[in-house]
DNA sequence: GGAACTGACGTTTTT
DNA sequence: CGTCAGTTCC
């Protein structure tokens, strides 16, 4: 496993020379002829899957089938039997995580380190990769920087700028968010839809964009969106690069497939032609039929009618929908769950999988059905629930497994109430003996993390929240890396700018316009003009000298940087340029963690050769993960749980507006609610052995208390398979409303079912337009034990055991990692109430604060 | 350069 | 209602 925060090695290089001499095709066969390691164990579905190497195929693998297993089993059957070298396999994942987890897999079914294999990352990794190989034909230069989001946005805003349009009418965000939905969708500024570029910006977004690519390129500088892209322009352009590719992989596969967007669709459709010399079908675009799987429901949204893939012009089909027979397909291998597609909101389209066979014609479509993951009914349930979606190609998962226990629903007063409830659930579950490492709480939105982590803070209960930013997304580590940046190419004028007056050194706005003025008029760079002013007297002495003493320490690094480790460098600059003293000085409650990182990063750098080699990977293969594995509950939403299992799976909040998504239903009409579908079946899938649903009757929603409507989603669920069970919070939601077709689906249903007291005082309160947290008090507090394990999040301590007991009296000053500072206001065993400065009262276990 | 105020916003998130 | 970013004011 990765360590804690550690980035991963290196990629390796792909021009390694093979170390690993393939057998020949008729040593391979007889080996084979033995049924391999590889291949044991595997299920007549999976091993199909495995051994169909000719033409393509793709695996619909639902969840919890043994997707993975296929995936490494099929790169180990392709080196066995001889069939290409590992670096003519091309392999395809989306997260780094998902690669690196392959790595780790095959190397152990190979039996050693996956060197061989350069082939295998993410889309992004891999084209960019190509593309830095073949830099100057899309007019950069092979080591470009990768500008991340806040780059992107800040570029965007100077272009705004310049054109004069207001930013607040016309947010940079915006604009970003339309040009990645453009490059999303594989379009150069110059095919986008006229019609579309207009909604900007008063009809100047297309203009913008092309402005945009420009700059781009002056800066050396590509975003997430053009490592796709500007690989697919290549290729286009250049079909002798396409061919040397096409050449070179033998067989492509693809994880994930139903997250692919056009854009990878066009990249893969590209190399998985087989090359045809003389003629340029293989660079021709693809080929798509006109039925859009989505309008055979008839309904008539507008949403449904943007068309599935809006090819650039001269890219359109004319008449033949198949493609045309004589380009043959390589051996392309995707795998997907189209139940599993949840990501349509940012570019996927889950048309990809839908259409596969159409796309690539003769395609073997294999089914993995056989689920190895959870019990019956929690299977059971999960796929009734799915089966009411439309747009999908259908599978019926079933397992070997247990019945064992049903999917249980349960109703909570509010959500308060609910967390609660799991709180007390858990504890449960904790005392009959089951690692808390096994219980996740899956919510739709992050905002619904909140009221548990409240709540786990007041019982002590460890838990851990699963996403959030990326270390790389991380304010101090992208300073960091702006220094860096600065130093290996002095023209990189985004991260010059972001740390021109960080730490703050008294270089203001005046002095960063005047600059950029003499930069824009002189056609140099920011740090050239800055140079060249330092140099004038166009500033006042102050900042004169600071900006010459800042340019004069990039020089010094910079010479530096020659003769010393990169590593040693780092630190260097981070001491020298006072960014590390400016976290030191700060008291806030995360600037230890920030030092925390800012070491890690140092630390990671170990793992490349050298400083420009750092800085070609950090943009693409640096993230999050690992963290000490200390036995605690996984918070998450239910995106970033795709791919994760626990045997207990708490899943809060089925309530209409907020499961499904309001949202969702607005924008997206029946495709949004099938997209939350798909969520909820993620959702359910993730169980083992125990998955229990929750839906509140009352939720704060934007500040203001609103009674909700139970999830339709509950009432789509099969009854043999479900329990109703009353809420362990205290008032409870009587399970009186029996089965059948409305079992929650109507608030008299089930509000006539209270007759707690809990239900009455709340009622009255509601009646008073609201009620506030101290008006609640359902139910009894669960049983508070102090727990030693300390908190992480993301890696993070959260909070630290001291070790002590209680010793705190009233009126002590306190600290804690999550509200910062406070006061004790009041102590009831281990257990202070506690008035934080800026997070109002909380009561806390006291091992989780420390003297201030 | 930092505190205090104001206004907008309030789903999901990888690379 | 609460947060956060952006702005203003000292």
């Amino acid at each position: 496993m990765t360590e804690p925060n550690k980035l991963p090695r290196q990629e390796p290089r792909h021009d390694l020379p093979d170390h690993q001499p393939m057998a020949g095709g008729i040593a391979a066969r007889a080996r084979a002829a033995a049924t391999p390691p590889y291949l044991a164990g595997l299920n007549p579905e999976q091993r199909e899957a495995v051994e169909t190497l000719d033409g393509p195929v793709l695996v619909l693998a639902g969840a919890g089938t043994g997707k993975t297993r296929v995936l490494t089993s099929r790169i180990a059957h392709i080196l066995s039997t001889g069939r290409a070298r590992p670096q003519e396999i091309l392999s395809v994942t989306f997260t780094n995580k998902a690669a690196r987890e392959m790595k780790h897999r095959l190397g152990q079914m190979l039996g050693h380190a996956v060197e061989g294999m350069p082939w295998l990352g993410t889309f992004h990794s891999i084209g960019g990769r190509i593309l830095r190989v073949h830099a100057e034909l899309v007019q950069l230069k092979s080591n470009f920087t990768v500008l991340d989001v806040d780059d992107q946005i800040r570029l965007l805003k100077q272009l705004l700028q310049a054109d004069g349009i207001d930013d607040k009418r016309w947010p940079a965000r915006m604009l970003a968010g339309l040009i990645d939905g453009w490059k999303n969708r594989g379009l150069t500024p110059s095919q986008v839809p006229s019609g579309e570029a207009a909604v900007f910006g008063n009809g100047r977004g297309g203009k913008l964009y092309a402005a945009y690519q420009e700059r781009l390129k002056t800066l050396n500088a590509a975003d997430f969106g053009d490592l796709l892209l500007e690989n697919i322009r290549l290729f286009r352009e250049n079909p002798d690069v396409l061919r040397g590719y096409q050449n070179r992989f033998k067989f492509i596969l693809v994880d994930e497939y139903q997250d692919t967007n056009v854009a990878q669709y066009l990249w893969l459709r590209l190399l998985s032609q087989m090359s045809t010399r003389g003629n340029d079908a293989a660079v021709t675009s693809p080929h798509r039929g006109e039925v859009d799987m989505r309008s055979k429901s008839g309904e008539g949204t507008p949403t449904d009618e943007r068309s599935p893939y809006p090819l650039p012009d001269g890219e359109r089909e004319q008449a033949s929908p198949v493609a045309t027979p004589e380009i043959r397909q390589k051996n392309i291998c995707c795998v997907g769950d189209d139940d599993q597609s949840i990501y349509g909101w940012r570019g996927a389209e889950v048309d990809n999988i839908l259409r596969f066979d159409h796309d690539f014609p003769g395609a073997k479509v294999i089914r993995l059905e056989r689920n190895y993951r959870s019990t019956g009914h929690i299977l059971a349930a999960a796929s009734h629930l799915i089966a009411h979606n439309e747009s999908r190609l259908g599978k019926t998962l079933r397992t070997e497994d247990v019945e064992g226990e049903k999917v249980t629903v349960t109703g909570a007063w509010d959500s308060e109430e609910e967390a609660r409830a799991i709180g007390e659930e858990i504890e449960q579950l904790q005392r009959a003996g089951d690692k808390l490492n096994e219980v996740a709480i899956l919510v739709r939105a992050s905002f619904q993390m909140r009221e548990f982590e409240d709540r786990f803070v007041t019982l002590g209960l460890p838990y851990r929240v699963i996403g959030g930013p990326r270390f790389y997304e991380r304010a101090e580590i992208r300073d960091a890396l702006a220094y860096l940046r600065v130093i290996n190419s002095p023209a990189d004028d985004l991260a010059f700018e972001r740390i021109i007056n960080v730490p703050k050194r008294g270089i203001g706005d005046a002095t960063v316009q005047l600059l950029y003025d003499h930069a824009r008029k002189q056609r140099m760079s920011l740090a050239a003009a800055a140079r060249a002013i330092a140099d004038t007297d166009e500033l006042k002495p102050k900042p004169r000298g600071t900006l010459r003493g800042l340019m004069d320490s990039f020089d010094r690094w910079r010479v530096q940087s020659q003769a010393i480790p990169h590593t040693e460098l780092a630190e260097i600059v981070l001491d020298e340029s006072g960014y590390t003293e400016m976290w030191q000085k700060d008291r806030s409650a995360d600037a230890a963690g920030r030092l925390e990182n800012l070491k890690e990063l140092v630390r990671s750098m170990e793992e490349f050769e050298n400083l420009q080699g750092f800085l070609e990977h950090i943009a693409l293969v640096m993230d999050r993960d690992g963290g000490p594995e200390e036995d605690a509950v996984s918070l998450m939403t239910l995106h970033s749980a795709k791919g994760l299992e626990f045997n207990n799976v708490f899943l809060p909040g089925w309530e209409e507006g907020l499961f499904p998504h309001q949202r969702a239903l607005d924008e997206q009409g029946r495709a949004g609610l099938e997209e939350e579908r798909r969520l909820a079946h993620v959702g359910i899938t993730r169980a083992r052995r125990r998955a229990k649903l929750y839906f509140a009757t009352n939720r704060r929603i934007h500040g203001t208390w609103s009674t909700t409507v139970p999830s339709r989603f509950l009432d789509e669920l099969p009854a043999d398979n479900v329990e109703i069970t009353e809420s362990k919070g205290g008032s409870g939601w009587g399970g009186s409303g029996g089965y059948g077709a409305s079992r929650f689906d109507n608030l008299e249903a089930f509000g006539s079912s209270y007759s707690t007291p809990g239900w009455q005082r709340a009622q009255a309160n509601r009646s008073r337009g609201g009620f506030n947290e101290a008006g609640t008090p359902y139910g009894t507090d669960g049983g508070s034990r102090a727990r030693r394990a300390p908190l992480t999040i993301e890696g993070e301590l959260i909070a630290k055991s001291t070790g002590t007991t209680s010793d705190y009296s009233l009126g002590d000053r306190v600290f804690h990692q999550k509200f910062g500072y406070g006061r004790v206001v009041r102590i009831d065993g281990n257990k202070l109430s506690i008035a934080f400065d800026k997070a109002g009262e909380k009561k806390v276990v006291d091992s989780f604060v420390q003297r201030a």
